[in-house]
DNA sequence: CTTTACAAACCAACCAGTCGGTTTTATAAA
DNA sequence: TTTATAAAACCGACTGGTTGGTTTGTAAAG
C-alpha cells in the first residue's frame, strides 16, 4: 500500500476512534491509550502520527470544523439565490444539521476545552467571520444575532445533554428560527414592505404558529 | 468547636477551593489532592468529607445551581407583579447573570460532564420546570422557548469562550432579549390590534409556577 | 470510652510521552 | 530484475509522574 495512504488511513481510524470514545465514555475516557486499543493500532503507531494528544485534539476539532463547512458551502449555494439573509440560513440550518445528525462528536470540543482550553479559539475565529457575514445582510443585525443565538442555544444545550426540550419541540423551534416571515425586523416603520421583500409570503409559513400577522407596528426601544 | 459546623467548615472550604481551581487552572485541573492543597486541609480530610470525587462534583454543581435558584427567587419576586411573563423574564436575567458575573465557577459544569456526564440530569431537571412554567405563561409559548434559547445560546458560548460576540453586543442583545415589547407575538393576522390582543392565558396556565400578575399587561400598544 | 474529624503515608491503576527495535515502502545503483 | 540502502510506518515494553482512593494513626467532640 502506498506511504501516503497508510498514513491517512492510520490517522483516520485513530480519530475514528476517538470520536467513538468520546461518544461512549464521555471525555473523560479519551486516553492515547484508549485511542490505540479502540483503533487496533498500537500505541507508538498513533504516536507516530500525532505526536502529542494535543494534536489529536487539534485535529479531531478541525476536523469536525471542516465537515459542517462543506455542508455550509453546500447549502449556501443552494439557498443564496432565493434567501434575503442566505448566511444567516445556512448557518441555521448548519447548526440544525449539527443539533439533529447522531454527531456526538462535537463533544470533541469538550475534550479540547477540558486538556486545552486554547485550542476554542479555533471555532471561535471561523464563527466570527460568519457572524460578520450575518450582520452584515441583516436589515436588522440584532435581530439576526438572536436567532443564531437561539439556534446555538438549543444546539449546545441538547449536545451537553441538558437540554430540557422534547425532540418535537426541538425541532418545531428550528423550524420556526428559519421561517424568515416570522422575524420581520422591527425597522424602518414608515416604509412597511414595498420593494422586494421576499416574494413568497402564504408559501413559505410551513410549520410554524400562525403567518405573520405584521401588522403591529414596530416599537422603538425604550 | 461544634462536629457539625467543624465539618460544615471544612466541606466549604473544600467546595471554595474546588472553584477556584476551576477558574483559575481549568477543569482538567481539578484533582483531589489539588483540593486539599488549596483549601488546607489534607487529602484525608477531604475524602472524610466527600467519599468520591463524584461526590464533589455533585455538591459542586448543587451548590452552583442553588446559588443561581437563590438569585432567580429575588428576582422573580420583584417583577412577578409588573411583568406578564415573570417566569421568563426571571430566567433570562438569571442567564444573562451567570453570564455577566465573574463566576466562571460556571465551569463546574464542565468538569462534570468530563468526569460524568451523567450527572447532566441534574440541571436539565431544574430546567425542565423552569420552561413548562415558561410554557406556561407565555401568549406565544415557541417565540418564548426561543428567546430562553437565545440567552442560552449567548451564555454557553461565552462560558465555553468560543462567543464571537463582543462584551458590548452581548449585553446589547441580552437587553433586547428583555425588552418584551421587542417580541409581540405574531397571533392572529386577521383581528389587527384591536382590543387586547392578548391577555387570555388564564386558561393555558395550568400547574406551572407563579400564578403571577395577570391583570398586568401594561403594554399601551395603540 | 466511643464516635467523629482530620492527618499523612501509602498503593494500585493510569496516563502522556519515550525508546529501541521490526516491518513495510521508496529510491536507485548494479 | 535484483540488490543495497535509506526512510517512513509501526510495534510494545518501559518511565516518571499523577490520580482516585485506602489505611493507619491521632486528637478533639460527645
Amino acid at each position: 500500500m502506498d506511504n501516503a495512504t497508510r498514513s491517512e488511513r492510520s490517522r483516520n481510524a485513530a480519530l475514528e476512534a476517538a470520536t467513538r470514545i468520546i461518544a461512549r465514555d464521555g471525555p473523560g475516557r479519551l486516553t492515547l491509550d484508549a485511542i490505540a486499543r479502540e483503533s487496533g493500532l498500537s500505541k507508538g503507531g498513533v504516536m507516530h502520527q500525532f505526536r502529542t494528544k494535543e494534536a489529536v485534539l487539534k485535529a479531531l476539532l478541525e476536523r469536525q470544523m471542516d465537515h459542517f463547512e462543506e455542508f455550509s458551502t453546500r447549502y449556501m449555494a443552494k439557498v443564496s439565490e432565493t434567501s434575503a439573509n442566505p448566511n444567516l440560513a445556512t448557518q441555521l440550518a448548519t447548526v440544525r444539521e449539527a443539533a439533529t445528525s447522531p454527531n456526538s462528536a462535537a463533544l470533541a470540543l469538550v475534550a479540547a476545552m477540558v486538556e486545552n482550553p486554547g485550542l476554542m479559539v479555533l471555532p471561535r475565529d471561523r464563527e466570527m467571520k460568519r457572524v460578520e457575514a450575518i450582520k452584515a445582510e441583516a436589515s436588522d443585525p440584532e435581530l439576526a444575532l438572536l436567532r443564531w443565538a437561539a439556534a446555538r442555544g438549543l444546539l449546545l444545550s441538547s449536545l451537553f445533554g441538558m437540554s430540557p426540550l422534547s425532540k418535537d419541540e426541538h425541532q418545531r423551534l428550528f423550524a420556526r428560527l428559519l421561517d424568515d416571515d416570522q422575524w420581520r425586523p422591527l425597522e424602518k416603520p414608515d416604509e412597511p414592505l414595498a420593494g422586494k421583500s421576499r416574494a413568497t409570503r402564504g408559501s413559505t409559513a410551513k410549520s410554524g404558529a400562525a403567518p405573520a400577522a405584521r401588522a403591529a407596528t414596530p416599537r422603538k426601544r425604550a
